[in-house]
DNA sequence: ACAAAAGTGTTGCCCTTACACCCATGC
DNA sequence: GCATGGGTGTAAGGGCAACACTTTTGT
């Protein structure tokens, strides 16, 4: 055979999370083109000619945003049709987490009007099918918390228990009990006192930092915590 | 901008499993075709245009091995550079289950010259990377059913508790409490006593179905058992 | 009657959960 | 010295894991 298909584009999106302001954020970017110029819409675009996917949504967040180094995992990928109205385009969705330290970065790139951080629990319209992909992200990220401790990769690379426990709270929506939060997660043996203190209106807190040893995928038989 | 990106071929390949004589099998393709004629691959082709990835993934597995109505879920997108000789193409990888009884259906579909189940410990080399995809797709087999009950979609759909376990047992390469087992699916409350007996060599077992009610996706919370 | 697989309960233990007080600092 | 968040131990309960025998059929 060898018969000719036809082709799709190939778009990635990337929707990055991080832990701010006591809520969960997403980083939309405000569309400069057509279609749907003016309206928000996950940070991302096509992929280059034989570039690795991973790549290309690495390079897409560096080009739209100016963010570096964030934790990267593949989510799914979207092909329905009509979720594009320039035609058949298939979208390779990522998810990424970051720290709040990370955000100063964040600038508004060459083909995008503006980038701005909004609380997941507040969102405005979205472009194509990007609620979607977004809703499916979100769902992936709580189970991801519920069963490891990738938690840390929403903070700085230092960050008290306090600090760690607020992120499990807020994307479980659940309390939890400070004294098994800290037992459990400290029994996963990923994290590392770093000696330093970090000093505030009161007692000042230990500063912790996430092993390098297999920090990632770490996995808890049981839901934390 | 709306510039002109070039677009890579998009493909849909499926990891089909079941469970028969005791083992794990996949289904693969004897190749008609270069590149990689002669050699065993996924089942899987081109995506149609504007056709959905999910409904291609179905065709072509109906297509190529007659196989239908089978569980059918996304594993991840393979996109890397030099993972299909004839140049750009990315493939939306699948996982299937299925039972052995729907096997007998299987048969060489048009483009493709054969096609066999093969023990998942005894493969032979197989084309493009699909060693990696069906590597990625035992991967989550084994951690679906250390956390779900959708084993059952391995067997037919009238099946014993002992062939359930024992595909658990396979799958997870553990030995598995007989009693503990069973009390721990039975909790689930997704199986259904058809009321009907397996007559066999020796005392008949009970005959068990999943239940329509979201037997897909059930998640326990610990792992099973 | 005997061989072979089906089916069934109980107990110990560990992990999870619930809970209250002292500590260190800034003001 | 007082207000505020940081940090710690213990006891009760539920779920997991280990364990052996009876039942039913075919031959």
């Amino acid at each position: 055979m060898e018969k000719e298909y036809k082709r799709p584009s190939v778009t990635v999106d990337v929707t990055l999370f991080t832990y701010a302001q006591d809520c969960l954020q997403v980083l939309l970017i405000r569309r400069g083109n057509e279609p749907f110029a003016g309206t928000w819409a996950l940070p991302g675009g096509f992929v280059d000619a034989g570039e690795p996917l991973d790549k290309a949504a690495a390079r897409e967040l560096s080009e739209e945003t100016g963010m570096e180094d964030v934790y990267l995992e593949q989510l799914a990928t979207f092909g329905d049709p009509g979720r594009d109205p320039r035609g058949w385009v298939i979208s390779v969705a990522y998810i990424a987490l970051t720290g709040a330290d990370a955000i100063a970065a964040t600038r508004a790139g060459d083909d995008a009007s503006d980038a701005l951080w909004f609380d997941v629990n507040d969102l405005p319209p979205l472009a194509f099918d990007h609620d979607l992909i977004l809703g499916a992200a979100l769902r992936r990220l709580r189970q991801q918390l519920q069963y490891t401790a990738l938690g840390f990769h929403l903070l700085p690379k230092v960050f008290t228990l306090t600090d760690l426990q607020n992120v499990y709270e807020i994307v479980l929506q659940t309390e939890l009990d400070k004294r098994n939060f800290r037992r459990k997660i400290q029994s996963l043996g990923i994290l590392e006192d770093t000696g330093d203190l970090q000093y505030g209106d009161h007692r000042p807190a230990k500063l912790y930092r996430a092993t390098a040893t297999g920090a990632d995928h770490e996995i808890t038989r049981s839901p934390l915590p």
